[in-house]
DNA sequence: CTTGACCCTGTAGTGACTACAGGGTGCATG
DNA sequence: CATGCACCCTGTAGTCACTACAGGGTCAAG
């Protein structure tokens, strides 16, 4: 399959897949008389699986790791473990920033009663220091 | 005072001042006889706006933009209003699909039993086409 | 007069792409 | 056979919000 294809099989666009290839995360295809890259089953799936990946919020370098693990089927899925588990509080990390920040935004647009600049709550809470200017 | 100084009462790298100059956020400042930078308070008043603007998550654009609104007092809050719940609408989002995010982790470490790659959860979870290789 | 902390400019790197510019290829239609 | 068009190629530069130098200058204390 052309790299058109393989995008549109994956969701992923056309320059994203050179991309994967550049840094070492899809291995160089065969390539066609024209010099068109062509693609079997195996790079469907091993993109599939890095776009899965990402998905679920893995950065590249821990697909890479992933990726270096699960093509070793006999070791044991303890560091596969390890890394799924890191990458979980880290979400679970900002999760918890991200709740914050959104009741702190809520509180100070709550209280804009949206007259004048002067008076606006919003700017006062944005400038911990008292009166701008 | 000086840019260090400036930066450490508003818990901000140095770099990062010199940087908030460059792209305009921060007026340049005067100059000592040795070409250091010199600031004043409103340099400190605006920096901390800055920083707290970026501390709640809104975008250097963003803050652009609520600098003009509050530089100019007579203005109708509306439009400040208008920013910060857009910003509030998009944490709101990032919020729902970190959520998500965690959830499938968590069911997807919880399948992990730990033995050899070869039925690693976790793997197969990441292959949504059946097994690898 | 030297040491060390601070400051200066300018450039390049980060992550994960995205967006061209400037070309070549392949196939169907006139 | 020529032409048009969709697709492909390489390579470079841009995104966001900084961060990290390299290679120098300034200033106060000892």
């Amino acid at each position: 399959m052309t790299i058109g294809s393989l995008a549109e099989a994956t969701q992923t666009r056309v320059e994203t897949v050179r991309w994967y290839e550049k840094v070492g995360l899809l291995p160089p295809p065969a390539r066609s008389s024209g010099n068109y890259r062509l693609y079997g089953p195996e790079h469907l799936r091993r993109l599939s699986f890095i776009r899965r990946g990402r998905a679920l919020g893995f950065t590249v370098e821990q697909i890479r790791d992933l990726l270096a693990l699960a093509d070793d089927r006999d070791r044991s899925c303890g560091e596969v473990d390890t890394i799924a588990r890191a990458h979980l509080a880290d979400v679970e990390r900002k999760l918890a920033d991200l709740t914050r920040l959104a009741s702190e935004l809520r509180e100070v647009i709550g209280q804009c009663g949206c007259g004048s600049v002067a008076d606006c709550r919003i700017i006062e809470a944005l400038s911990p220091l008292g009166e701008p200017a």
